[in-house]
DNA sequence: TTGAATTTTCAAAAAATACTGAAAATATAT
DNA sequence: ATATATTTTCAGTATTTTTTGAAAATTCAA
């Protein structure tokens, strides 16, 4: 595969792989876009490199700051904005899991604890079964949850994975 | 908080959590309802719970079905189908996270890791740049991938997770 | 200041996704 | 075989999500 195609292919891969997990597939796009270009893109060069309108670019570039992997950047002697990628992958992904996590499973996990917690749900067949699932999540989740902190808190990643391996 | 409320939340906030996450809300309720009930429920028990067509629910049972995380269940001298969940989180959590890794996440590995090897990529300050954050991405994606296999074929989860627990 | 360049906003349009409901197909009892 | 219960299908509809594009706001150089 020559350079255009893979770079195509790979922007419009990573667009879909984004909008089956629940991130939209322009903000995915533009973060391909930019993880691959040696320098800054503005809002026009992505505008046309991805056939986009300027609004759906702004709003796009707007939440890409937001999740801090994306970076703005000024060139001397232009007035336009430029932006750049977090290339660290660790780094990048670090950030996302972050704030996937606290936005979307910790409400969850919340409730989770609350429910199973709770003093008010009584003790027929159906009430018990439900405390018994819940509770049951409730400490999967946790372990899940722990386990991903723990990776992500650690420096790099690849030392524990590497510790990881030894043991398994 | 009391038990209908409790449930009815529980549901809702599933459905809110699939669809954050790339799954239709519908399905993800009925994983829910089947979940914390102590009984095989009918499509018409849960047309009623959830207030869905009988098309929708029909065609999310399915979709549940394929993923191998509720069963069919007859009940004798029932004409009707019944259904019940797979209960043990581990169980269920596994199966979702093959299928999705198998189905969404290894088209993109097999993307980066043909890019990483192609040689018809040049040596431009572009394509460089290029190559190189592919090549990061899928040594990254790779360990993760590796790691999240090894997670997944271990055969409880507490046992792991005691063991990453006990290094970090 | 003024005005041109640039960015932001957001109502309206388009696209994607999910859901309904009734007809068709299938299964089962008599 | 026939009638009845049950399940499946899918065209049409509704809903949600995404995108556009042009007006408003902002920035900045002269």
């Amino acid at each position: 595969m020559k350079y255009p195609d893979a770079k195509e292919k790979f922007i419009e891969t990573w667009g879909i792989l984004g909008s089956q997990w629940g991130v939209n597939k322009t903000i995915a796009q533009i973060q391909a876009l930019l993880l691959i270009s040696p320098n800054p893109l503005s809002t026009d060069d992505i505008m046309k490199e991805l056939t986009i309108s300027r609004g759906n670019a702004n709003m796009s570039l707007r939440e890409l700051l937001d999740w801090g992997i994306i970076y703005k950047k000024t060139i001397a002697g232009d007035r336009k904005e430029y932006f750049v990628a977090e290339k660290d992958v660790w780094k990048w992904s670090h950030k996302i899991g972050t704030i996937r996590k606290q936005r979307e499973l910790n409400p969850v996990l919340d409730l989770l604890q609350e429910i199973a917690a709770s003093k008010e749900i009584g003790k027929s067949e159906e009430e018990q079964e439900f405390t018994k699932q819940i509770k049951e999540l409730s400490q999967f989740t946790n372990q899940v949850s722990q386990l991903a902190d723990k990776l992500f808190l650690s420096p790099k990643g690849e030392l524990l994975l590497k510790l990881i391996k030894m043991f398994i």
